[in-house]
DNA sequence: AACCTTAATTAGTATTTCCGATTATAGTAA
DNA sequence: TTACTATAATCGGAAATACTAATTAAGGTT
């Protein structure tokens, strides 16, 4: 069996990767260019293929580089996790928690959230990014996120999640729209075009189509907003209907509108709301924890 | 950052928890015993902690010894594959590839499969584990074998799977029970005690009495066999009936017995046959053409 | 009591890693 | 053209590390 690569030449090539430049990426690892270099040299002879493509002046990664930087990144994130691990004593709730949550939520949960987490666990240090459901998988996948707030169902591509509780969807509309609907609210009563949604990268607008058997699109304005706010500003200006989730309701997005929220179709006209991780994590006791945290502000909890 | 653990250290560590013995483990490493010893004590200065407990004459892992042992296990498999990986510059079909079958399906399968392999990929070096497929998962999830083929459904613990096809059950029993039988079988006509099943270990048997409706726990014998032999040569004393898998029928199970094989009841009497690998893989496209081939030896193929 | 086995320790050696200086190459400005 | 800048590779020596053999210490066995 041939040798190993180190790890320290692995973080070369993953620094090498994020600065594309030996000087700049040598500086970051606190090591000479020469060191980097040689380093990067040792890998590819280690690997047996070639990760760069120099040309006297510049270089390229190539395609197996790319494929090397992806998987390095991998391990070099789990080592990590075991020095943090072992060196925190295996202790929960403490230490730096890289947290993933959807546009949808994150303006709504992670107020509270960090209030009542500084109370109760002054040690965890909670360091938020708002992304697509889809970009933020990627980042969990590489280590670069530790654990993701989404609504679900979701591919999970393979990670696990515990179910945080339901987020119920409201039709949002302006009063003097509202004056002769019954709830639930029957969607052919709405003019044709009416009902706005987000982009569809977030995945609000397929689980609010799904949820609330929206299945008519005609009824659906082709123009989408970028955010909840402006959806809530678009009806507040009588543009139209929308859907919006409870938990922003809760938290007073329709404060100052003259919006009302009635009660859409659908059996259960809802979002599932879910926290998922790595299955090779090591830190399950924290995000348990965490979870019952997250679940306890959401409008219906179904943990603990 | 505190530095990283060293990968020598971490299989020093693992060869220790392996051997159970400094100087054997120092063998294994091709060191000397006081290199082994150091390196341990490095790891637990890194780390921060204990991770075995010495009384001068032996020593045991401790509970955080233990959790460390199995993240390493993970990070070396990890990092051995990223190097074969760019060694056999991304090549599918080579190498050494480990796999974990259930006994209800291994005897059937890899006489066939090899057989084929051997012709068409003549450079994959397959290695094969029978087991149950609670010991499996565990054996992927270390990373002491690649990839499994397990009977669907099951809780793939955060693992990936490609779903290879269908494999139906029959009610096997001896010819002269079966004279006054209608097909698909009513179990009301058998008598009381007469089904025999595997030992729970075994998932077949929840399979074989969910997908052929067997509710009715009087018709089950108490006795179980260990393996589909036992319980064929059991039908072919006329000690009663037994679900054997279409698979091993084909393959001659029955040969030079008086037993038939009848249509049980159910909708879709058969179980699922997957093949299961880690969502961490670099070897997606080597399993999935594995998957075409082990597709092609089933009953019912689903892939390709 | 003598001997064996175990893991830790020590001191010296070998190896590896790293740095600073230099080189080679290409692009840019005067 | 001629400097000047920026890039990555190379080289020689210094520093750090890893390794070994021999020894020690302690418990168990004969």
């Amino acid at each position: 069996m041939s040798k190993l690569p180190s790890l320290k030449n692995l973080s070369y090539l993953l620094a090498l990767h994020q600065h594309q430049n030996f000087n700049r990426a040598a500086q970051a690892c606190n090591v000479s260019q020469s060191t980097l270099s040689s380093g990067i040299q040792n890998l590819e002879e280690q690997l047996g293929c070639q990760l760069i493509e120099r040309d006297h002046k510049s270089f390229l990664f190539t395609g197996m580089g790319e494929e090397v930087v992806e998987q390095a990144r991998r391990i070099l994130t789990s080592t990590e996790e075991l020095l943090y691990f072992a060196q925190s004593q295996g202790k929960i709730m403490e230490g730096p928690l890289r947290l993933g949550c959807i546009p949808t939520i994150a303006p709504f949960l992670v107020g509270p959230l960090t209030k009542q987490l500084q109370v109760d666990h002054p040690k965890l240090q909670l360091n938020i990014r708002e992304d697509t459901t889809d970009n933020l998988l990627h980042l969990l996948r590489n280590g670069e996120l530790d654990v993701l707030v989404l609504a679900l169902p979701v591919d999970l591509q393979g990670n696990q999640s515990y179910v945080l509780g339901r987020d119920p969807f409201k039709l949002v509309m302006h009063q003097s729209m509202a004056d002769n609907l019954h709830e639930p609210v029957q969607y052919n009563q709405l003019p044709d075009n009416s009902i706005f949604l987000l982009e569809k990268e977030h995945c609000l607008t397929g689980h609010a189509v799904a949820a609330c058997e929206l299945a008519d699109s005609t009824k659906i304005n082709p123009f989408t907003a970028t955010s909840l706010h402006s959806l809530v500003q678009m009806a507040d200006a009588r543009l139209g209907a929308t859907f919006i989730p409870q938990m922003a309701i809760d938290r007073g997005i329709l404060n100052g509108t003259d919006l009302v929220a009635l009660q859409p179709t659908g059996q259960q006209a809802s979002r599932e709301i879910g926290l998922v991780y790595r299955p090779t994590t090591n830190r399950r006791q924290t995000f348990r924890r965490l979870a019952e945290f997250i679940a306890q502000l959401l409008p219906e909890p179904l943990l603990k």
